[in-house]
DNA sequence: GATGAATGAGTATTCATTCAT
DNA sequence: GATGAATGAATACTCATTCAT
């Protein structure tokens, strides 16, 4: 098994103390103007704020698309995490908002995130496979508030990421003057959401199901760059 | 009058066949790529596509975003055209509904026209002209589905652009596996933008006004994504 | 004998009245930005001015070289004129001076005139063969001056066209701030020029001879461009 | 401390023995085009007669400016430093006399200098410091030639550059046909430049005062030829 | 392991010149 | 004869990625 394997595979033995501390400065680093300026940064900006040369970035990643998936995993990592905590949350109605809210929030301001959920462009498989770990977390939440009666009957799990996107392109479009605007429209999109009422019409196009909405992700691969 | 004659303020005559012909194309393959990739394909691309020589575009254009410009003027005032005709309907919210849908079906799949209104950063003065011109109609359009009764009485003219902005991201996002899906959530959204009915929720953060949304637009100018 | 002919040798038939109406338009339009922004003006900018189109230019000048050859053949032909009138001045030193004074005069201010006497980049044979025009008359001029004791002994007729290189550049020079500052080292130079007086100094290096004169002109043809 | 410390204000380190030895082959490559054929030269030429890529060129030097900027700012110091040293001759004039050989000698045949010491267009901070750092030495130079009764009283210390470049522009016109031209008419200016004698002439027109000196430079950043 | 030097294709824009209309 | 449309090489500068030190 040669060092390559290691690297690109799953490591064996963990970092040298000083390697892994160049990992986490370049991860710091990376999240920091990725989530302020979108993943337009250059590596080598990247580098000079890690105090590492650039070389370090690729010892370390394959390539840009390897940081940014490394830096995001978390991050998506974390949604389930507040998905999970959502889930936990005795009223299921309140679960949801929960949620939507704290997604958003979590998006809101982070540039390079949306452009990662926008743009497969960047992050590959890891992403992917991140992304599916709280699809089903996702489809709980929104089982429970349909269940519950709160939510209206025909909401399905997929509808959430596609508020979330929605939601969260507001949010950066008012980034510099109303950073908040978007929960005007969360609060909008709630009223939407909760269960029918008088009037209340047919939303018409299905939803995506599990699957469509994977490819739908991958398919943005094709775009910029 | 010829369409010509209006899009370029000083030439009186109209241009020689041959070279109405290369403009023609050098606007279709723009058009198309634009459309379809964004504002970021290089003119080198447009041309090889139009099948001239890059300098042929610059013989027309003074430079892209005269290009851009040229192209989108007309999609943009086609928008203040369909404000004006969503006007004329006879009931308020009917229009205000059908205006809603038209916007968010002229923007879904059109990459480049989503980006100039997101981002000032193409496009100069005709388009942020063309961008004034429809703001009245559609406060007239919001002022009236209100004053009916139908609208919930805290929608904001600017809440308009914004719910456009928000389906139309959520259209290029699923352009190649649902395009229609934005549908789905504009009747969501539609659903929480009629009267109040019991349980309505506050929108909690108020509206841009007018003035906002217009320094809104114009601060996107440094991203260029 | 083809059209051809007719027009990179000797016309035989004058021009059509407006085909002459329009050379002239070129080159009265040339000579304006010549003069002003110096060579480096487009052709589109110049066809423009003149209210022709830039094939019209090529019509009668063979390319850029040609057209700015014609437009200063003629300045400098007025550069001869001037010094056969200096020559008839009943004193041979103020002939000599007044040359000087009038030369400068004419390239203070002309840019483009400057150019082709610094760069021969520009213009070619017939300009070369103006300037042979007027070189025996400057050389009358300073042997006249020489004889009559006034001009010092070893001042050389290939002196003058350096002389009026260099003042013409200190007036290029302070062209936007002080434009008649070489009249201060035109006045420097004739204290040096004029005849012995104690404690002058030998020139040192021999003056160029006519040959080299030309040579030297045709030198700077490699440059540029 | 070594030289190249001195030149990047903030690098602490010297360069890899590679990249200093491309940084020289650059340095050398750059000093011979631009001294050859001036300013004008790209880049993409440049980095071929180095033998580099031109992004090499770009790690090294921010643009075009910086290189040009640290390739003459030496040139540029060193004429100070031949001020000075012309400063510390016993003779007032022939200190004067010295420094205007010398800073004459240095310009001719240097395309890019002369072109950066008249058109502000090229260089920047650094260039436009030296240039300042010298000007009170040329004023003490001729204020003691003045003072000592050997130069004529109405000299001035910004006719020293103004002579200079007059020169120096003889000496790039003779470059391959006499480059020591300007030696001739160095000595036909210290005629005329000597104490009055009888007969001699006011030079009429003021001298620039140092101010008017430094506009007159900057004036001619619009041009760039 | 770490560094940062080197690469070169890619971007918007200009202009002398040719040639179809 | 006149027009102006078309060309494309050239310019300064950027950045992901590779590789010598």
């Amino acid at each position: 098994m040669t060092d390559r394997e290691e690297i690109s595979t799953v490591r064996v033995r963990p970092l040298r103390r000083d390697a892994e501390r160049n990992r986490q400065r370049i991860l710091a680093a990376a999240a920091e103007v990725f989530t302020e300026h979108g993943l337009e940064v250059s590596l080598d900006e990247v580098a000079r704020r890690a105090g590492v040369g650039v070389g370090t970035i690729y010892r370390r990643f394959a390539d840009k698309d390897e940081l940014v998936e490394t830096l995001f995993t978390d991050r998506i990592d974390e949604i389930a995490a507040m998905a999970r905590r959502a889930g936990e949350l005795p009223d299921p109605w309140t679960g949801l908002v929960t949620f939507l809210e704290q997604w958003v929030c979590l998006l809101a301001g982070d540039v390079g995130l949306r452009q990662l959920l926008m743009f497969a462009t960047y992050g590959r498989d890891r992403i992917s496979y991140a992304r599916h770990s709280f699809a089903p977390l996702v489809g709980e939440l929104v089982d429970r508030a349909k269940a519950s009666g709160q939510a209206r009957a025909d909401l399905a799990p997929t509808d959430i990421p596609f508020i979330v996107l929605m939601l969260s392109t507001a949010a950066e479009y008012a980034h510099y003057s109303r950073p908040e605007i978007w929960r005007r429209y969360l609060n909008l999109m709630i009223d939407g959401m909760c269960a029918s009422r008088p009037g209340t019409r047919a939303l018409g196009v299905p939803a995506l199901v599990a699957e469509e909405m994977e490819s739908t992700m991958r398919q943005h691969s094709s775009r910029r760059r």
